[in-house]
DNA sequence: AGCACGCCGACT
DNA sequence: GTCGGCGTGCTC
């Protein structure tokens, strides 16, 4: 018989490898590498895809089970993803159930769901029937075998719910095999959920409970009485629990079983959509610039080979009419296209421009979409019904079979890594699977990445190193506006102690005469509202997270923006009881109410987290300032994305350099690229337009080339700076965080890892300073305290893999990971290695 | 991750 | 002796 092996549906070390089944002949039609079935492992049945299918097996098939169902129609991984996940899991340390799963929408996470039925009569006796009655022994087996008998088949929950605390009755019945249980995979078509714990009972019959508990039930006394005590008003994550307390599940488990908590799938969030309807548009004449680089695109795609290229050009420079007609050649040929753009530019209009040119062979791919609207777009993707996909990052798993092209538009933005595992890199993966499929890949961006201007310019012999095609020209002939940067510190000498300058104050007043719009910045990386004493310098933190608390103004509350914690805003100092205290930071409400002094009657929009947390409030916003609702749009990093609006002649950006001294070695790069994004919003069409930067340091090169619309200049620099330090591009990191509940066992273990991994990479003769000429050299810096140094309760402390050559850093941190987590028995250790960090801080 | 197995300390 | 909690190890 032929046999398959299966990923199965449990992310832990041990359980990371295929296991073999074999295929029965009855299912052997619908198996396909790439299928999701339902597989026996140990007492279970799980969800697992197949990974290989081995027509004669050399190996011995006798303790081999078999594969249980498939489920699905069409295998929803191809065997190009399957190839993809077995990359993602070494590239990026993760498990290959985990880079398999985040491929697939949630809707497809199958879990298996217990189903009690009668059991089939059968002619030869039972060994059983010998040692057991077959008849029902008490009125209630009877009442029991009796529903079960009414129904034909039942799942546990509904059976415990017809007769609760007869959970030793059943056991009885199905011990002795008169109820069968079989599993079943049931598809997850709902929303995201997590174990939740509650108590089962009243809290006076849980207290007596507690009283004449065993003895030896130490961990389960721990737990109800943790329960007890803090009185959750809702059920709590049980995850949260086991490390509070430091308990297994299993011993939450025993309680539920007792009947005293409960044990329920919660709901995490959910949120609908709606969709649109769409103008046709037919494709521009391309200019001279832009025909050359399509024609480029062009030739490699008509080779069917695989490319990449990096296309940087300036702001309306026309990047978007080169994504729309090489996409067509794409479709010209039979061949797919996935359009990747940042989740935050994924607008109805950004949409539009698509669906305008490609009509309902468009699927839309957006974090806002609720699980079972996803799972629609990837159906619609999967049989074939689209042939373009327009998306964020995810998109770039799109499940076509015939790939021809994938485009990443604003190559250069952050939120195309992925903060969670498995953590990768949407550009890393595009190139890599465009590689598998013989697709072409265009990086598109005004700023690109230095990794990616880096590798285009130097152009190694390595197959993924991007092609560089530039558009210096906007499409339409315009000119790039005017920046002007304005020093704070002069106009602070000079007396002005408003957030306005006197340049900005007059560009906006001559807007508001002429009946032209603004758009206002505030870049508030580096800031946040946060709750001080004037008095005392009280600074109002997370208890469990060590960072400060961030106001909002809507709930007039605090919040801990890793973990959620929220308390009432203080009217009255804690610490000294003084009435000094009040929020600190330049929030936009800030400056929305000093635009309103300065202009009065001014109409302003305003764009930030608070007023954008509504579904589709983003777009109604936009609409409002297009229709001309409002004279200025004032906003966060949102309002410098992708806007076009013929009216907006002046762009002012309130402090250009807050993020300038973050500890981030992209703080230049990042405020470089917003600089100029933003900068490119203005007078896009007629009039022209003008920019004005306020900046504390206006000599940084960031600001000075930025304002020069110069990208050259500032890679110059950058590159410099980047060398002299060792970082990206000129080498890679990896970002190994350990975290802990106990503080000092945690900074041994870290001190640990890193002599571990210094010493592996000694042993190979890599380890030592990256200043030397060596080809392959790593360095290892720290354990030192996480940016977030505590966070939900554990202590963080983290190293930096520094290291360049053709070694395989990855696996040496991996390996060093694995060998730690078994050296040190205690299970609340926690490991995370972040390959190609985003995030430093 | 779950689930059975088996060790070992508190009860009849 | 035996019941049951809780750590250990395995899953094709």
């Amino acid at each position: 018989m032929e046999m398959a092996k299966v990923i199965v549906d449990v992310p832990s070390k041990d359980t990371d490898r295929p296991f073999d089944y074999l295929v029965p002949a009855s299912l052997r039609p619908w198996i396909e590498v790439g299928s999701r079935v339902g597989v026996p492992f140990g007492h279970r049945t799980l969800q697992g895809f197949v990974v290989s299918l081995h027509p004669r097996p050399e190996m011995d098939t006798s303790k081999m089970k078999p594969i249980q169902e498939v489920l699905d129609v069409l295998p929803p991984l191809s065997r190009e993803l399957v190839q993809l996940g077995e990359w993602m899991k070494e590239r990026y340390a993760c498990r290959q159930i985990t880079a398999l799963q985040s491929m697939l929408p949630t809707a497809l996470k199958g879990k298996a769901e217990r189903y009690i039925s009668l059991p089939e009569r059968s002619d030869t006796p039972d060994e059983t029937e010998g040692l057991f009655s077959l008849q029902p022994e008490s009125e209630e087996e009877e009442r029991i075998l009796g529903f079960v008998g009414q129904r034909g088949e039942v799942t546990i929950q509904q059976l415990s719910r017809a007769f609760p605390d007869q959970a030793d009755v059943i056991k009885t019945l199905l011990a002795r095999g008169m109820l069968s249980e079989h599993q079943q995979i049931k598809d997850k078509l709902q929303k995201k959920t997590m174990k939740a714990v509650e108590l089962a009972v009243e809290k006076a019959a849980a207290e007596a409970a507690l009283g004449d508990f065993p003895a030896k039930a130490q961990r389960q006394r721990e737990v109800l009485s943790y329960l007890l005590e803090i009185e959750p008003l809702l059920p709590i994550s049980q995850k949260e629990l086991l490390q509070t307390l430091g308990v297994t599940a299993g011993t939450v488990k025993a309680l539920a079983d007792k009947g005293l908590i409960a044990i329920k799938d919660v709901e995490v969030f959910r949120d609908p959509y709606r969709g649109r309807h769409f103008k046709p548009s037919e494709p521009l004449v391309l200019t001279e610039e832009q025909q050359r680089v399509y024609d480029k695109i062009v030739h490699k795609l008509d080779e069917r080979q695989h490319g990449v290229f990096l296309l940087h050009g300036v702001t309306g420079s026309g990047k978007t009419e080169i994504y729309l007609q090489t996409i067509q050649r794409c479709l010209q040929q039979e061949r797919q296209a996935i359009v990747l753009v940042p989740e935050i530019s994924l607008t109805p209009q950004m949409v539009e421009r698509f669906k305008a040119r490609f009509g309902d062979r468009v699927a839309v791919m957006h974090s806002r979409l609720s699980d079972g609207e996803r799972y629609d777009e990837w159906r619609k993707i999967r049989e074939g019904r689209a042939s373009v996909v327009v998306g964020a990052r995810s998109a770039v798993f799109a499940p076509f079979d015939r790939l021809g092209l994938i485009i990443m538009d604003e190559e250069h933005e952050t939120s195309y890594k992925q903060e969670e595992t498995p953590k990768y890199h949407a550009r890393d993966v595009a190139i890599h699977r465009a590689a598998l499929s013989g697709a072409a890949v265009i990086l598109g961006s005004a700023t690109p990445s230095l990794e990616s201007y880096h590798a285009a310019r130097s152009q190694a012999q390595d197959d993924f190193a991007p092609v560089l095609l530039e558009m210096h020209s906007r499409a339409l002939g315009n000119r790039l506006p005017e920046v002007r940067v304005v020093d704070m510190r002069e106009q602070l000498r000079e007396g002005n102690r408003s957030m306005f300058s006197i340049p900005l104050h007059e560009a906006i007043a001559a807007r508001l005469e002429r009946g032209e719009q603004t758009v206002l910045l505030l870049n508030r990386r580096g800031y946040s509202t946060f709750v001080m004493c004037r008095s005392c310098g009280y600074v109002a933190g997370c208890p469990e997270c060590d960072i400060s608390l961030t106001y909002h103004q809507k709930s007039n509350n605090l919040r801990c923006h890793y973990c959620g914690y929220a308390a009432p805003s203080p009217d009255v100092c804690p610490d000294c009881g003084s009435e000094h205290i009040r929020y600190f930071g330049t929030g936009t409400q800030r400056v929305e109410e000093e635009l309103a002094k300065l202009f009065p009657g001014i109409r302003v929009i305003r764009m930030d987290v608070d007023t954008t947390t509504e579904k589709g409030s983003h777009e109604k916003l936009l609409q409002q300032f297009r229709d001309k609702k409002a004279d200025v749009l004032l906003g966060t990093q949102m309002v410098a994305k992708g806007l076009d609006f013929p009216d907006v002649t002046l762009v002012g950006v309130i402090t250009a350099d807050s993020a300038l001294n973050l500890p981030d070695f992209r703080a230049a790069e990042k405020t470089f690229q917003l600089l100029t994004q933003v900068a490119g919003r203005a007078g896009r069409h007629q009039l022209p337009g003008e920019v004005v930067i306020q900046s504390y340091t206006p000599e940084h090169y960031s600001i000075i080339h930025a304002s020069g619309h110069d990208y050259l200049s500032f890679v110059k620099d950058e590159l410099k700076h980047r060398k002299a330090l060792h970082y990206p591009p000129y080498c890679r990191l990896i970002l190994v965080t350990l975290s802990h509940e106990q503080l000092p066992l945690l900074v041994r273990t870290a001190e640990n890892y890193a002599a571990m991994v210094k010493k592996e990479a000694d042993r190979r003769g890599w380890f030592g300073s990256l200043d030397r000429f060596a080809a392959d050299a790593l360095d290892i810096l720290g354990p030192v305290a996480s940016p977030i140094p505590r966070l939900k309760n554990r202590y963080r402390f983290q190293c930096m893999i520094k290291w360049r050559g053709t070694m395989d850093a990855v696996s040496l941190t991996r390996d060093a990971a694995e060998q730690l987590q078994e050296s040190v028995r205690d299970s609340g250790l926690a490991i995370s290695i972040d390959v190609d960090p985003q995030m430093l801080m």
